[in-house]
DNA sequence: AATAAAGCTTCCAGTAACAGGAATGTCAAG
DNA sequence: CTTGACATTCCTGTTACTGGAAGCTTTATT
C-alpha cells in the first residue's frame, strides 16, 4: 500500500510518517520504481504500536528505544518497565504542579471585580512583592 | 544596572531576557556608549510581571496583550480577564487528560510480570487491536 | 603596563514533534 | 491530453528558550 492508505489505518499522518521515518523511528520504507514508498500489514502493527505509545505521551525517543528492545527478542523486560514507570512518574508530577496552578488562577480569577484596567485586581497580584 | 542584575534580581536569565526584547515583550532597552543595555527599577517590575505570569503557564503571546493592555491605561479589564479564564480552562482541560491517562498508564504498568521481551504484557497490550 | 577574567555584544544552531507550503514528478480517468 | 489526486524532496515556522562561537569592554590581578 502507499502512504497515504498506511496513514489512514494508523491515523498517523503521511507527513508524519516520512518524519518518523527520517528521524529514524520507523525504518527505511520499502521504494517502488517511481521512488514512491510501499508499506505492508507488519508497518500498520507497528505504526499503532507507536501510535498506542504516543497516546501514552510517551516521548518519541523512549518509543524508540521500545520498538528497538521489542525487535531484540529475549532479555528481560526491565527497560519496557521503567519506561512505563517514568512516565507515570511525570504525570503524577505534571498532575501535582497543575493542581497548584488551578488553585493560583482560581484566587486570581475570583478577585476580578470588572474594573478599569488601572485598577485591575488581577494585573495588581500579578504586580505584587 | 546592566543585565546580569536584572537577571539576578527577577529570576530570568540574561539570555531570555534578551529574548523577551528580541520578540517585542520587553521594550527596546537603553543602550550606554559600550552599547552595553542598562535597565531601571521599572524594568524590574515588568520583568518580575512578566515572570509571575509565566508562573502561571501564561503563553508570552498572553503576557505580550497583558503587558500592553497594562500601559493603555483605562479601559475595562475585560481582556485581563479573558486571559485569566482561558488559562484556567487549558489547566482544566490537561488535568482530564493527565487523568486519563494516569488510569491507562497504571493498568499498563500493573500487568508487568517480569517476563521476557517476547511475552512481556506490557508490550502485548500496546500491540493488541 | 600587560594580561587575565568577567561581562557584554550579535548571530547561528539545536531542542520536540511535527504542519504548511512550494516545486516537481507520476499515474489513472475522462 | 489534460485534469486531479496522489507522490517526492526541501525549506520554513511553531514555542520558549539554551548553548556556543567570535569578538568587544571593563575590571582585577600581577
Amino acid at each position: 500500500m502507499q502512504i497515504k492508505k498506511l496513514a489512514s489505518f494508523t491515523g498517523v499522518s503521511a507527513k508524519t510518517i516520512r518524519y518518523y521515518e527520517d528521524i529514524g523511528l520507523l525504518p527505511k520504507a520499502k521504494r517502488g520504481d517511481n521512488d514512491y514508498r510501499y508499506y505492508d500489514e507488519e508497518d500498520v502493527s507497528l505504526l499503532k504500536f507507536i501510535r498506542r505509545c504516543k497516546e501514552l505521551r510517551i516521548p518519541l525517543a523512549d518509543i524508540k528505544r521500545l520498538v528497538v528492545v521489542q525487535r531484540s527478542g529475549n532479555g528481560p523486560c526491565k527497560q519496557v518497565d521503567a519506561i512505563i514507570f517514568q512516565q507515570l512518574e511525570k504525570i503524577r508530577i505534571a498532575q501535582y504542579e497543575l493542581h497548584q496552578l488551578e488553585q493560583n488562577l482560581k484566587t486570581l480569577a475570583n478577585c476580578c471585580k470588572n474594573e478599569r484596567i488601572k485598577d485591575c485586581e488581577i494585573l495588581k497580584h500579578l504586580r505584587s512583592n
